[in-house]
DNA sequence: GAGCACTGC
């Protein structure tokens, strides 16, 4: 991925080598971290839980994990296992942190995330997702490898975190005592089955039996300013802070507010285009949409400037757009030139884009939200909140002094909201409660999170676990459809329509179908070709839906592929796929993802014994299937050719994109419900200034050398 | 007849 850092050279010389060693043994020195390491290891050494809030740039991912192996914390062959929520991220840091210990990727240093587990027996400090560690908690309950636990980036509190949090804490207090004591974390139900799950954690306790864990040391860090959430959590942690390095961002707000954000955003790329100095420009819009028509009319309004004045190069960047077109924002702008990149929040956290000196900031985004009420997950544009507004301006400030042009007025920025409000709290929660579950843990209203989800939520995914024969009557996991599902990385639906799927004998087609229906859009339909991506569409679509359509398309690339790898290398297989993909309109990094996902359920069906046969012809079976599982997504036609769902009764309508838009079947089941609410506005493209005011800069520490550890306040 | 923030196992 595109923020990685550049591999060394294949062919460098020994004299290259070192100059490098040295190189980076001077980064290492340079850093604001390195002035504190001593002190950053006592703090460990005497506090099993403390919180680091290090700001952007401290080194704080690299460097501590380094720290701590070199003080001994990697003893009996231990691990120090860090965790961040992305898996570029895992993978970027694990290959430098590699390279600045100067051993091969794997051994020493490794990284492990979904799909590429680039560790060995010798690793000692491991980078992963959240996620993968949570899966890995599910074979080794008291994570025993780990003398070290580094949670990154917990400010960002997504769903993964949040679960790790609570388990990392009663794991920690159950590797605090004998290890027949900690009974705390043994709510693993009372064992009414015994699959072959049950029967290998089993064995692992009772290997352990009488035996003491090593206690487990716990650090969590963050790059929001409050610690104080994180500390009182673990009951009053210790808390340190370490110094970043970021240059000052310049604030700007508006003196009134806009009453037409998009337009105030094109007046203000051309304000800086015409009056700033040089430096690249980074524009946070809500979306797809709105990123292309904000794109037409920079265009536009561009080609009304003098010549000279022409000099704007507009890249767009969102997560589904296809990768080689991401990396075009990337690469250097054409000399004389301006970049102006209009970015979804993939370019607040997951991508750093060099370059960027001004940011603008409309202050919305568009994010998830969930309703216990109807169990429906929206997405919804709302307003940032103001670490959001933090994070964004700090883009301006990686490489220089920076400016960013917030469009709403200070005192607006007053009334947002501290911080994001937590994914646990609005998104559906059968797949974490189910997770939970197989992790021991039956209790989840009482469940220790950070930040309880609501009521409500916790009971509407119950049920929907309850009505998929997830859960026994007490509301355990049942055995052994609750166990194989929890067992499974899909949504509980698609889960239990695998299991259906083996006593249907058409397993095959619906391992295809839930390895396509988990991946982002298949489609790809860019607006000046939409209708040759249309007729291209057409060729795969079946008259029985879009779920044999994607098998269609499924089956297609894999003949391809197949047929290209005879005297063909994969690499050159795998070209040929892309070639194909893009002549049929079809992401082909989405497919790439459903085979890798397709394989590992696969993998994951044969070990749990299930019956893999293909239904054939016989497309009956395959919808009677899918019509078990999705039976609470069932909708019917009514009289008047409107459709309701049967289970809420809900009025819905097909969406123009699927194939049954037009057959109108008289009952359907489907996949996922979208809220549907337009909110681009018309955008006009009258020139106006705006008055700007400037305010407080994000950063006064104008010297971005220093660094220092310095104490929070005890909560 | 319309559109899909971002992650993750």
């Amino acid at each position: 991925m595109p923020s990685m850092d550049p591999a060394g050279s294949q062919n460098s010389t020994k004299a290259d080598f070192f100059a490098r060693k040295q190189r980076i043994a001077q980064q290492r020195k340079s850093l604001p971290i390195a002035s504190v390491e001593k002190r950053l290891v006592d703090e460990v050494r005497s506090h099993d839980i403390l919180i680091i809030v290090g700001e952007t740039g401290s080194g704080k991912t690299t460097q501590l994990p380094q720290y701590l192996f070199n003080a001994g914390f990697c003893h009996d062959g231990k691990i120090i296992g860090i965790t961040q929520p992305r898996r570029v991220a895992a993978v970027s840091v694990a290959k430098r942190v590699a390279e600045e210990c100067g051993v091969e990727m794997g051994q020493r240093v490794g990284y492990s995330i979904r799909f590429d587990d680039m560790t060995s027996s010798s690793t000692r400090i491991k980078y992963m997702t959240d996620g993968l560690l949570l899966r890995e908690a599910l074979l080794d309950k008291y994570l025993s490898r780990y003398s070290v636990i580094i949670v990154d980036e917990a400010h960002e509190r997504t769903v993964d975190t949040d679960v790790l949090l609570g388990i990392l804490k009663s794991v920690q207090k159950a590797r605090s005592g004998p290890i027949n004591q900690r009974l705390n974390i043994d709510h693993t139900k009372a064992n009414n089955g015994d699959t072959e799950n049950d029967s290998q954690r089993g064995g692992s306790l009772n290997r352990c039996q009488g035996l003491k864990l090593n206690p487990l040391k716990l650090i969590i860090m963050s790059a929001s300013l409050d610690a104080r959430g994180f500390s009182e959590y673990f009951g009053g942690a210790r808390a340190v802070h370490v110094q970043g390095r970021q240059f000052p961002v310049d604030i700007f707000y508006t003196s009134a507010p806009e009453t037409d954000y998009l337009d105030a955003t094109l007046i203000t790329i051309f304000q800086i285009h015409l009056e700033d100095g040089p430096g690249d420009i980074l524009v946070f819009l809500t979306g797809q949409e709105e990123i292309e028509s904000v794109e037409r009319l920079v265009l536009e309004k561009l080609r009304q400037l003098p010549e000279e004045n022409q000099t704007l190069k507009v890249l767009p960047i969102y997560s589904s757009l296809p990768s080689e077109k991401q990396m075009q924002v990337f690469m250097p702008a054409p000399t004389g030139f301006r970049k102006v990149i209009l970015a979804t929040n993939i370019a607040e956290t997951s991508v750093t884009i060099p370059g960027i000196k001004y940011v603008i900031d409309p202050g919305l985004v568009k994010a998830r939200t969930y309703s216990a009420r109807t169990g429906m997950e929206s997405l919804v544009v709302v307003p940032t909140s103001k670490a959001q507004a933090l994070q964004r301006s700090g883009r301006a400030g990686r490489e220089g002094p920076g400016k960013c042009f917030r469009l709403y007025p200070e005192r607006e920025f007053q009334k947002l909201s501290d911080s994001t409000v937590p994914e646990i709290k609005r998104c559906n929660l059968s797949k974490v409660i189910l997770q939970l579950k197989a992790l021991g843990v039956d209790d989840i209203i009482g469940f220790d999170f950070m930040e309880k989800p609501l009521r409500e939520a916790v009971v509407k995914s119950l049920e929907l676990l309850a009505l998929l024969g997830a859960l026994t009557e007490e509301y355990r996991l049942s055995d052994p459809v609750g166990h194989q599902m929890a067992r499974l990385p899909l949504d509980p639906t698609h889960a239990k329509a695998l299991i259906l799927a083996s006593q249907f004998n058409c397993l095959e087609e619906m391992l295809i179908t839930v390895a396509m229906l988990s991946v982002e859009s298949i489609f790809y339909a860019p607006r000046e070709k939409l209708e040759e991506a249309r007729t291209a569409a057409k060729c795969f679509s079946s008259l029985e839906g879009d779920h044999l359509t994607l098998v269609n398309v499924y089956r297609a690339c894999d003949e391809l592929f197949e047929k290209s790898k005879i005297g063909n290398s994969k690499e050159k297989a795998e070209k040929s796929l892309r070639k194909w993909c893009k002549e049929n309109f079809i992401n082909s990094r989405s497919i790439r993802h459903a085979r890798d996902i397709h394989r590992q359920i696969r993998e994951n069906v044969e070990q749990m014994g299930l019956h893999i046969a293909s239904c054939g012809d016989d497309m009956l079976q395959f919808r009677r299937c899918l019509a078990a599982a999705f039976f609470l997504n069932a909708a019917l036609k009514q009289p008047d050719g409107t459709y309701r769902v049967l289970s809420s009764g809900q009025a819905v309508q097909i969406h123009p994109s699927s194939v049954l838009f037009r057959t109108k079947a008289d009952c359907l089941i489907f996949d996922e419900l979208k809220v549907v609410a337009s909110i681009l506005k018309k955008v006009c493209c009258r020139y106006r200034l705006l008055c700007w005011r400037t305010c407080s800069t994000a950063s006064d520490d104008s010297d971005p050398g220093e660094g220092g550890l310095v104490q929070e306040r005890e909560p």
